[in-house]
DNA sequence: GAGCCGATATTCT
DNA sequence: GAATATCGGCTCC
């Protein structure tokens, strides 16, 4: 059995594909949904493209809380992102949560989303069908009654590859994808 | 199936 | 004033 709190205290470059394939339970609006992680990116403090390369600033204290803690953002004034604080208190390295397969409710997420397919194959969809939004913020997925994630079986292979979207550091490897599995539809 | 392009809110400098 | 970790619809092949 993993220890999550103790891979959720690592960097962010080894959280982030350690907790591919554990489990990510949502009960927000008492409806119960629950997908298994497979995509995943690290972003840490010494990141252009991160939220936290300037330090703490008013819109990510989130990102240097303890570790598990649900840090929400909305992208492009339009879809919301979430990531979750690794590291430790006071650092602000997060994981961001790319995308999922479902394991369960996935009428809910139809319904959330309004359409049948690409349910959770990108950040601001998989908060859409999760129902994570701007209140979520700050939350901790340890102990929060809406959001909770499970340690699970790891997936058979992990890839790590460019970042997508990212305008700034594209050097780095550091979004990992679950292979050997289905993938994000279901 | 893959690639281009505009829209939208909040925040930082 | 400018930047930002995206999405969805459209076009073309």
């Amino acid at each position: 059995m993993t220890d999550v709190s103790t891979v959720l205290g690592a960097p962010a470059p080894e959280a982030a594909p350690a907790i591919l394939g554990w489990e990510l339970h949502s009960h927000v609006g008492g409806e119960t949904v629950v997908i298994r992680l497979t995509e995943t990116e690290a972003y840490t403090e010494n990141d252009p493209a991160s939220h936290s390369y300037r330090g703490l600033t008013r819109r990510n204290p989130s990102m240097f809380a303890a570790p598990g803690t649900l840090y929400v953002y909305r992208s492009y004034g339009v879809h919301w992102c979430a990531n979750v604080s690794v590291g430790g208190e006071g650092i602000g390295e997060a994981v961001l949560l790319r995308g999922g397969a479902i394991l369960a409710g996935r009428d809910v997420c139809v319904r959330r989303r309004g359409r049948s397919d690409h349910l959770v194959d990108g950040p601001g969809k998989l908060c859409q069908a999760l129902g994570i939004d701007g209140s979520h913020d700050g939350v901790s997925l340890l102990s929060s009654p809406d959001l909770r994630l499970v340690a699970g079986a790891p997936p058979e292979a992990v890839e790590r590859t460019t970042r997508v979207g990212v305008t700034k550091g594209r050097d780095v490897r550091w979004r990992f994808v679950a292979s050997g599995s289905d993938g994000a539809q279901g």
